[in-house]
DNA sequence: ATACGATCTGACATCGATGTCAAGCACCTG
DNA sequence: CAGGTGCTTGACATCGATGTCAGATCGTAT
């Protein structure tokens, strides 16, 4: 199959190829009918600019970076899934980059990536937004880059987030107002900002409520299933238990329902429990999870959009920010507290 | 930053571009003293081809498409993970793509795309695998193609499987071992061709066993959570109810097995479930699923390998087929059919 | 009529690599 | 010694687009 170029267009419509070139890159000063005329011959060929060549000669890249510690996990699949979304209303192309910082050598090998594929833009997920080499990474070799939550040095890059704080405030308000009191927190992995961020809007409710949070009911975890199982064993293996847990995401809190039936514990009725993040699996639970919905999907786009959207008028240098709604989803693994007087429903 | 280029690397060197060129590619006839010196210059330099150049040039290309219906199943993560390892040990790239046969104009888009982006090959996931206008497409357009467990025209393009009928008659076999006698299938999207032969593995092992499977035991789903709802809802809702479910992957099992747990069937002692892919939730559910480990990781890779090595050799075109290896995984999920003499353990 | 700016257009170099080809050289062979 | 043959190297064109710049055209103010 021969591939159609610029100058087939150009032969075609009798011009050439810059003439072609500035059409369809909708640069200023070419007439009107000759505007016309070349329009009609790309749409007749079915004309595709070559990325490659666009991008080797005017250093214009028409490809996106995903780049992710863990592509496996659900949240990164719902941003993927809006990213990709994005890219293709968008004529762009996603290419996924999996980092791994335990991995010696990561970041030489992630310049090494950057020389051979030159990217358009850049978006940063959870944890590796963080990692200082790695914006400079970017910085030198002058990759605009969007970053997904981040946690440090907020200014420093635009950046899609939500309010990872206020929503575990209002989750944490919603067990009080089933009557909770004694309710306990599985913290997310320390390496992501959001989980601090999620463990503060908890404490800030708790405080708020005029409750102590003692350190034995704020235990380590780190998104991964496993933790929640460890979390769960030191909270319902013995001693007095926690009437609700709120773990800071869902694989999480699935991990403390199903410890909670292994040991026999009815949920809701003898515990409550949500997650956070509102993943797939939080509906395939049962009972179903009372979590936070993230607008995941919504935020990848939104991190595609700006960096396509050249907001080149302020001279290529102010980030923005977005930050996107999330809600309360209160299903059935959470109820009132035992023989707690209902209190009111805010 | 400036780029470092060929050039820069040749005058460093003190030979031709070209030279340099024949380095990097491994090409013979380099004298060994000067290879060893430019070998010592890229090191260097730290210098890397531009991926985009080298395509342009030899229309060699080291992006790789991963194509996808619905990338954000677990199965699709999955492969995806496998794919991405092997890319970046090859230094290649890899562009994810979704197309949805819904959408109109999908295969224009898709062929736009292809002409945009030239891929040096592409990774086709069930159920696209098996569209034909995609196979064409890719075709005409000369991109190498490895398709993962593909349904019909299996001499067209290499391919990479596993034994989806075998295991799934293992499975059954090992229910039928644990005394069921009245085993209910829930099968796959009809569109996926290795939903059809995990249904005929089933039938092969109840008809083996002298067993007859009637309509109302191989019930209709599509691999997704909901439809598993709807067939437990079938299955369990009234009527004489089977003693073991097995469905055709794990979202579905984890679906029969919430239904089980709402109305207050025990698992595994009044119904035993399995599952099919060992995906991440299959051991996030309580009890933990009996399901069929599918290498997804390793078929990703191998489809990655298959494309990256030029198994030029035979002219370019003896299609070649890779069969892993799956594994059959009895977890809590599954016991001993009710008043069974637990029948002899193969 | 002349000059001038604004609009249009295309020739040509360029991006960073590889394909082609021919030249240079050493080593045989007859 | 003429004429291969095989190895080694670099000059140059090329892939498909865009940046630069100069030339052409037109209307209009001087």
């Amino acid at each position: 199959m021969k591939t159609i170029t610029i100058k087939d267009v150009a032969a075609r419509a009798g011009v050439s190829p810059k003439t072609v070139s500035r059409v369809i890159n909708s640069e200023s000063y070419v007439r009107p009918e000759l505007r016309a005329t070349v329009q009609k011959v790309v749409e007749e060929l079915g004309y595709r600019p070559n990325a490659f060549a666009r991008e080797l000669s005017s250093s214009r890249s028409f490809l996106l970076g995903l780049f992710f510690d863990d592509p496996a996990s659900p949240y990164a699949a719902d941003l993927q899934r809006g990213a990709l979304a994005r890219c293709r209303e968008l004529s762009y192309h996603l290419v996924v980059e999996q980092l791994d910082r335990e991995c010696a050598g990561w970041l030489e090998e992630c310049e090494a990536s950057l020389r051979a594929v030159r990217l358009g833009g850049a978006v940063l997920t959870p944890p590796l937004c963080d990692w200082e080499e790695l914006l400079d990474l970017f910085e030198r070799y002058a990759v605009p880059v969007v970053r997904i939550s981040p946690g440090d040095d907020l200014e420093r890059t635009s950046r899609v987030e939500m309010d990872d704080r206020g929503a575990a405030r209002e989750m944490t308000e919603q067990l009080l107002a089933l009557g909770h009191r004694d309710i306990a927190f599985v913290q997310g992995n320390p390496t992501h900002h959001a989980a601090a961020r999620r463990l503060e809007g908890f404490r800030a409710a708790m405080a708020a409520a005029g409750l102590p949070v003692p350190a034995s009911r704020a235990l380590q975890g780190d998104f991964t299933f496993r933790s929640g199982l460890e979390a769960a064993e030191r909270l319902l293996g013995g001693g007095e238990r926690p009437s609700a847990v709120f773990a800071a995401n869902d694989e999480m809190a699935l991990a403390i329902l199903v410890a909670a039936m292994r040991i026999g514990i009815a949920v809701p009725e003898q515990l409550s429990i949500a997650g956070f993040d509102d993943s797939a699996i939080a509906r395939m639970a049962w009972p179903q999870l009372s979590t936070v919905r993230q607008p995941n999907f919504e935020m990848a786009a939104t991190a595609v959009d700006l960096l396509t959207h050249p907001q080149r008028a302020a001279g290529s240098t102010t980030p923005e920010t977005c930050l996107l709604p999330h809600a309360v989803v209160m299903r059935a693994s959470t109820a009132a507290a035992a023989g707690a007087e209902s209190a009111a429903l805010s």
